[in-house]
DNA sequence: TACGTTCATCGATAATCCTGAATGTAACAG
DNA sequence: CTGTTACATTCAGGATTATCGATGAACGTA
């Protein structure tokens, strides 16, 4: 029979998690989840910050769909933004980097 | 005037970067793109392991559903798994978490 | 052999997303 | 005010993906 109110492959009584938690950090990496987005996390890593127009020539994309690119990751908060005269500067948030690791941590 | 040949507001001869290297830290983080998957490897890091018919409990969500959550994840090489008996049972493969973590360092 | 359980795959639908042309907005120069 | 540059937003088409019912394969049991 094996009838298993309880199954034998399950633990019994391990919390389910916190179903909001997974959502954040899901939209955390999904900004990550694209070449051209980890391309400019990268170059603003190395570069400290950079205009939009730089991220233009850099990725071969054009300018509106880098623009896009930027959003979604400043809306996810990895990245900030600083207008100064006609260019907008981007450059990363470190502790949102540092957070997103700490995900990973067992 | 300012023809500028050479933006001012750009850094001059800054390596573009590796393409292929960045579309493959990207398709890393697309695993982890959605709250499902995140949620499989937060019950996989907790109970080191489990069989799919108690991440269908936990997760609320159709088999077809888990199981395609299962193959994002194992294509990527986040997760194993392993044949016992009737039952297939899925765990981390922490040397790929850690490489994960190590593309967010500084 | 026949039956039930576990899980993967297939197929279809709906939602999401990337991309870029067109357009709008802001800042600066003359 | 006019023109130019830098950037954001809107919109539409095309591609990718999430979801799940239906089906099939693998295993254990009777």
């Amino acid at each position: 029979m094996n009838v298993q109110l309880t199954k034998v492959c399950c633990r019994p009584g391990t919390e389910p998690g916190d179903a909001h938690a997974f959502a954040e950090h899901a939209q955390r990496f999904k900004a990550l989840s694209e070449p051209a987005r980890v391309a400019i996390v990268n170059r603003l890593a190395s570069c400290g910050e950079a205009c939009v127009c730089e991220l233009v020539d850099v990725l071969e994309l054009a300018q509106p769909t880098v623009s896009h690119h930027l959003r979604v990751l400043r809306e996810a908060g990895l990245i900030e933004h600083e207008r100064r005269g006609t260019w907008m500067y981007y450059r990363l948030v470190p502790a949102a980097i540092d957070e997103l690791r700490a995900t990973l941590a067992p």
